[in-house]
DNA sequence: CATGAATGAGTCTTCATTCAT
DNA sequence: GATGAATGAAGACTCATTCAT
């Protein structure tokens, strides 16, 4: 049981999984489609990971993880909430527009497994939305935002349209450029939260 | 294959598919389930349906057109933008939460039945989004909704909304009311697209 | 999931188990192995037995019934203990020497599995055993055996000695007529081997 | 292959098999399992037995021939035949008595690997049952065992009681003092289960 | 000698679909 | 039209064995 997670192994299964879940699907995709698209034996796969749904679990951390971390750095701290939140969206939809794989699996497979969305849902999801919740509330002391506004819903409709907008590139085919969408969004939701006196 | 769409057994089949993928997902359905669930024969299915693909695009198909004619039913014709916006938000709110079965289908399963059946069901979305386009752009000409938003855009950002909140729905298992939901997500939508001076 | 036990299908693949099993072992034998030789498909022994062990409990089970039912009806009621105990060795030994493949299974493969031996052993087997012991006791009231024995021990070493017979004969591969060591068992346990001056 | 059978690492590999074989079965115990309890590689096993099956070979090697030894050592040369015989039984339940697991793969596994290896150890039981008819043959010359007694037979009778002595305690899940049996089966062998009187 | 990561052949089991009745 | 027994292709997963280090 190899345990370095830098293992070249363990990230070119890892990699090739994202891409064969992504393109096909995760019941379409076959264990030995991710294995010799790594370039290992079809036991080998379970050597770095417990099976085909730890496999899609183990995607679905690792990017999360990376995406959070990159939220929580470059949003996090200084600046005004819609500086802020502008970056976010900006964020979001870059890191999606950059690999379709990926997108496809959050937008399409994931939605398959309640236990892994639930996972997904209690951990990294919700801490993706409390950040936003974050700002918003953030927005609101500083007087820049309405103030009537309840910062949990308002994070879940934030999320609504990014996710909807990445939804649709998935389905369309990744055709465009997918951060060209931060700027209308980040504009119709701000005048929707904007303090009329801001 | 019967081509009566009355037909009790095809509506019995139709029925027990809604429910099955709608709690098991596609591929976790078996046919035997679903045809054991209606009170026929495995190989009856396949009198009234193709395959097991045609019993969703099926499935699909007949939600989604009685959705859709509701949705123009009520919500065509007469009365100020403002008011039929409202009111298609509450039907598409009410109509998925009466049926826990049917949202989930839409909101996890049809994702993926896009991938699988490519175009299907994206006339029926494409239409739905019109409806709300239409909305959009008669605001605009009756001074209620801002002149600069591109209707397309917002259409696809509310459709956004509403689809997040069913989601969040499902995946909390359907507890609460979700038609209460359209009041907040209504008045979030026009303080960000109402125009200053209507 | 076909219920008539006297199936043709249903016997045909528990034969080809027992000759599968008892030539090969438990472990050597594979499904497709099963199936062909019962001139069905893989999946249709999944029809009429729950899984590989599921095929064999049933077979322990089959023979076991009706071992138990003619050794019942044989040995039972009337006549001399040690008549009734004589006809006993004989019909065991009959039986298993008719069937090198059900000996082998019994004597060989049933042990394998800890599981079934003591499904088997709270069972069919205990029940064997109190045939014997029931023989016993009648014998000592009659007087015709040692009053000093006890019954469930002799029972439990006569059926050492049957056992011990039945596995070199399957180990010989079922040379011989097995039945023909009814007689010297008899008489040996009859009499043990003490000299009668010693 | 390291020859010196006295290795530390042969013999650990050789009682940890013998402890997996005789609780899980042959076909049940992994070689990593059977690596990972003496404490070695996967591949270390490689390097002191040929393959799974050469290590049950030598496990039936290495305590058959203890067993015999001891047997031969105690049971060997004076006395009368019927203390020798008595000596034995309780040297073979006390021998089983110790070790449940050895006893395990007696009973249950061996059958099955005279199956797989044909020959093997049945040299060894040979030896076992040839000890036991030399002292009957003794026992007739000395004119306390009866004339008219097959020894060979008497051997295999004599084996199979003990036998279903050891394969009762094992399924029994080794309760009790397997050797406090010695007496009641030689008084068994001895005197057969005839009243004086009939 | 020792390791343990890697291999890949092998097998049970599932399930969409067919078709004789 | 309806049935449901039968099919058999397909795929996840295991594990004895090897070999580069």
């Amino acid at each position: 049981m190899p345990t370095d997670k830098s293992n070249s192994k363990h990230q070119r299964i890892l990699e090739a999984a994202i891409s064969a879940f992504g393109s096909h699907g995760f019941y379409r995709t076959r264990i030995r489609d991710i294995a010799s698209a790594a370039g290992v034996a079809d036991g080998t796969v379970y050597l770095y990971f417990e099976n085909k749904e730890g496999l899609l679990a183990a995607i679905v951390d690792d990017v999360m993880e990376r995406f959070l971390e990159q939220g929580k750095r470059e949003c996090m701290g200084s600046g005004p909430a819609g500086e802020r939140l502008h970056k976010l969206l900006r964020l979001h939809l870059e890191g999606m527009g950059e690999r379709l794989d990926i997108a496809g699996i959050f937008q399409v497979e994931l939605r398959h497994s309640v236990r892994i969305m639930e996972s997904l849902g209690r951990t990294h999801l919700h801490q993706y939305l409390h950040l936003i919740q974050e700002i918003i509330t953030q927005g609101r002391q500083e007087g820049s935002l309405r103030g009537d506004l309840d910062p949990w819903l308002v994070a879940r409709y934030t999320f609504g349209i990014l996710d909807e907008a990445v939804s649709a590139w998935v389905l369309g085919g990744g055709k465009g450029n997918l951060a060209d969408q931060a700027d209308p969004i980040f504009e119709f939701l701000m005048r929707g939260m904007k303090s009329e006196v801001g």
